[in-house]
DNA sequence: GCGGCCGTTGACGTGAACGTCAACGTCAAC
DNA sequence: GTTGACGTTGACGTTCACGTCAACGGCCGC
């Protein structure tokens, strides 16, 4: 039954990830060759496991936030190494906590630039208000959450 | 006297800018080649008003919340139509707000990202503190604050 | 047996954001 | 008067993150 599809046991053809992730295969092939993706092999065509899809999400949400590709595959090789020698551990968490400094930072640059364009709206729509009230339309419409493709037929939690 | 300096009509020569920002005088010309800036000239020598200072921390800013050149531009063009047409204003009010809502994903981004490396933080913490407690360093010392240079010698807000 | 679709491996191309270098002007200091 | 710091304009080089394309193999349906 569909419940099987869901077991970590579960694996993933490259094309399906590109089409749950939106991304291409040579995206997928140039994080392998980078050394951030390294799925198993059945015969010459890759094989990804539930891991490789955590993985991927990882990096991908890396890149959301602005670091590059060997970066993100500084922070999953932290990970790797996460049960490796004490020395190593020492220095994989200064590691992270310079990253979670820099990502906060980023934060604030964040909040810095959200401020500035909220005063921007704001000053255009009281302007608009005055000037064109007619032009004045509310925050926008319905907006389709980007919803990512299942291609297993699955709901993603529904809620039963 | 000194506070001359910090008037609206002071100007600003390449390499002040340079250095304050930690850019490099070929980023700067790059914006400009771009539109981003357009500092005005003495003879062949660019120089630069506070207006233009301003644009270049918004650059700044925008580049590390991951933006490009091509955005920021575009950004910054809706900020000079701020009192243009109104047709033109309720479009770039649209831009803006689709601005903010893609900000504010990104913002969901590094929470997740931070929580992440939050945690394997605290389990790297953990274990080192059961393995090899000498190993464990507090968060981090003094860390010098990247305090941006000023070169005409005067304080940033040191509170009188 | 062959047309499609999926997959593979090179190899080359591309756009963004500069770096680097050459060749030149200008002005103050020595 | 020449050295050196600062400025200018091209023009070419480089890195990153892929896109694109060629050439090939495997398998399914007809």
């Amino acid at each position: 039954m569909a419940a099987e599809l869901r077991r970590p046991e579960r694996t993933f053809t490259i094309r399906q990830l590109c089409v749950e992730f939106k991304v291409t295969p040579r995206a997928l092939r140039f994080y392998e060759d980078k050394g951030l993706l390294s799925p198993a092999r059945e015969g010459l065509n890759r094989v990804y496991n539930h891991r490789d899809r955590a993985r991927l999400t990882l990096i991908l949400r890396g890149k959301r936030v602005g670091l590059s590709l060997a970066e993100i595959r500084e922070i999953l090789d932290l990970y790797k190494v996460e049960d490796g020698g004490a020395t190593q551990n020492a220095k994989s968490l200064r590691k992270f906590r310079e990253r979670i400094v820099a990502l906060e930072a980023q934060r604030e640059d964040i909040e810095h630039a959200l401020s500035e364009l909220r005063g921007a709206c704001e000053r255009l729509e009281a302007h608009l208000a005055k000037a064109r009230p007619d032009l004045l339309v509310e925050t926008g419409g319905p907006q389709v959450p980007p919803q990512r493709v299942r291609l297993d037929g699955l709901q993603t939690a529904t809620a039963k």
